[in-house]
DNA sequence: AAATTTGGTTGCAAGGTGCAACCGATGGCC
DNA sequence: GGCCATCGGTTGCACCTTGCAACCAAATTT
């Protein structure tokens, strides 16, 4: 049977998921930010069949995540860049990340302030005050009860 | 075929993908978030089939992000509960939510600090001194190039 | 004890995944 | 301009996964 739809779905992490939710998506979003624009970049990048590919590029074209641009070099190949929507991924890519390297292995890779080189706040829920947050500090409440 | 398995990726986010990258996984571990605890649980409030429920929360379970657990009032029935490994995926599945949220509709739901009730800081990257910091703001790095 | 609920399993039809072969259009080179 | 390699796919095929409905044993309720 076709695989179930969640993009009408009334939570928005279903929505999500209909563009997130499956794993040669997020990788294709992974390579983008890595700096792979063209077709074959993302094929020998990630090793996944060219049909697949297609197909998957077709969809975050279609949900607006990646955009068909022209190269400035005026080649006739199309290239695929990260929309802003699409660079709005960025934060669940690093959230993943950090999720992958949380158990287990050491952290090979920093995310650091570019203008100080520092490392950047372990991503996580904070406080106004500047307090961190662990899961239980948090809730989620109907908007309108806290206007 | 066979779907490719990114579980000895060298990547961390190829590798959280195996848990992750899979809607269905990922609503199971939202609903987990929820409350839900029973197989009938997580089967109606997804609306899932239950063939496809079961081989997911058994591969949830041999990830380390459920356990089965005997609940308290003694019945035989298990719940599925998640481990430390599993409430590490809150932030995953906020910054999932976040970015639903953010392209399209108004957010109806807020989450807030349980202490003050107020909203919590925006789910992204902070340098040291609270300055928010945008994707071009941030690089990834080598972990020795920054001891 | 009988009926109902729970937590699955099984069988089936249809669609998705991965691989390899093929193909037209583009670009690079002489 | 002609030749050849590369690029960006498409097609066909075998196998796998998904979703649905029917079935079932054990636990729970009545």
């Amino acid at each position: 049977m076709k695989r179930k739809s969640f993009e009408t779905d009334e939570c928005p992490v279903a929505r999500s998921l209909e563009a997130v939710g499956d794993a040669w998506s997020m990788l294709i979003v992974r390579q983008a930010f890595a700096g792979d624009r063209r077709f074959g970049e993302f094929q020998t990048s990630l090793g996944v069949a060219k049909n697949i590919l297609t197909v998957r590029l077709r969809k975050l074209v279609a949900l607006g995540v990646l955009e068909q641009v022209t190269p400035e070099n005026g080649g006739a190949y199309h290239e695929y860049a990260l929309t802003e929507k699409g660079r709005g991924l960025y934060l669940v890519l690093m959230a993943i990340r950090q999720w992958g390297e949380g158990c287990g292995g050491p952290a090979d890779w920093v995310l650091v302030d570019r203008r100080d080189r520092k490392p950047v706040m372990p991503l996580a829920f904070y406080a106004h005050d500047g307090r961190e947050l662990s899961v239980n500090d948090t809730e989620l409440i109907p908007a309108e009860e806290v206007r």
